[in-house]
DNA sequence: GTCTATACCCTGATAGAC
DNA sequence: GTCTATCAGGGTATAGAC
């Protein structure tokens, strides 16, 4: 009789190890940034031969499209979470991405390498990170023209540039504090910084 | 007779090579950062070989700490320029910059991009980019305090904390204005935030 | 000071067996 | 689906002539 209990399907077997080569894509991406990363090095991470790992993606371009394509997943589903919570609240809404963001500095290294290499267009990810920029940018401008008629934050400033300035601050925060993680409290800092986007009484 | 017009010393033909190689080493990591510009290219670029440049900078890594000198030498005479000619006023002087800034596109890129890179530790910048961010953040913390002092600042927020949002928009804008340098006048959101920090009447 | 030639390593990708 | 073997190309650096 055949011994069956740790069996698996074919597409399993195929789930998990991709799943397990994003995962370690994710990671040495996030270090070395998609030029100096190795194929050697994420497939042995993922416990398999580099060839092994051309099996499921094709090409080292291929795998960081794919692991983008996850993170943006993964993201829209967390933003959207928080923002129905909070009820498009943007103090409580930018605050609690920044606390979240504290949490995962591989992935913070991750975007801010990617998006420091991407600036040449030759990049493969070149056209992926200018529309990122762009929406993130239009999505903040909406939530605070909103916030600008509902009154909760100050009109004196438009949402163009008060979104250029929150979208700075929270770029500008992540590397200070990569830098210096136990001198940069990005939370602390950030909040200061919302409150000076308030509605001041007249 | 010798004709000797366009005739140069040893130490004038070593000057003229080396400041086309850092010209040209800066050029290419700007545009490719450490870890993938081609020592050939840059060599190329100088109107050298390859062993032609290895002759003045024994490594790349060398190469990259030159071109670091270099800048640090430039933008402190800048710096200490523009603080003299502006007295020290927080206002003049970070406008004065980040204007500057915008006129520097690829110098912009080199330490947007060397910055993310060298978050690893292993990265042959690491320690001199801590070391800049800290000295830094240290200056404007010693700027800002003193304007507070002279009542031009709002005190009702620490110096450490208005440096570090300070840095973090000048960082910042920076990666908003690569990603679309037409969408972008960081001077002019630049001046928006710098009101945002003036002492209101009470 | 600069060149030609070359050593040598690293890396992404392919061929083909199991 | 995963492996071993291997190729092709590119990259830094050295040796040694001029």
């Amino acid at each position: 009789m055949k011994h069956t209990s740790p069996r698996r399907t074919q597409v399993e077997r195929t789930r998990v190890s991709r799943e397990k080569i994003i995962q370690s894509a994710t990671e040495e991406f996030s270090k070395k940034g998609f030029r100096s990363a190795k194929l050697a090095d994420i497939a042995k991470a993922a416990d398999l031969t580099e060839p092994g790992l051309l099996h499921h993606y094709p090409s080292k371009t291929h795998l960081l499209m794919e692991v983008l394509k996850e993170r943006d997943r993964i993201d829209s589903e967390r933003t959207k979470a928080v923002l129905q919570k909070n009820n498009n609240n943007i103090f409580e809404v930018g605050i609690e991405l920044v606390e979240h963001n504290q949490t995962t500095p591989g992935i913070i290294q991750l975007f801010n390498l990617l998006v420091a290499e991407s600036i040449s267009p030759e990049h493969p990810a070149h056209e992926y990170f200018k529309k990122r920029y762009h929406n993130g940018r239009e999505a903040w401008v909406q939530i605070i023209a909103q916030g600008q008629q509902e009154g909760s934050i100050r009109a004196d400033i438009s949402a163009d540039v008060l979104a250029a300035l929150l979208f700075a601050v929270m770029d500008g925060l992540q590397v200070q504090w990569l830098m210096e993680p136990e001198k940069v409290d990005m939370a602390q800092i950030f909040r200061v910084f919302v409150n000076l986007l308030k509605k001041t009484e007249a």
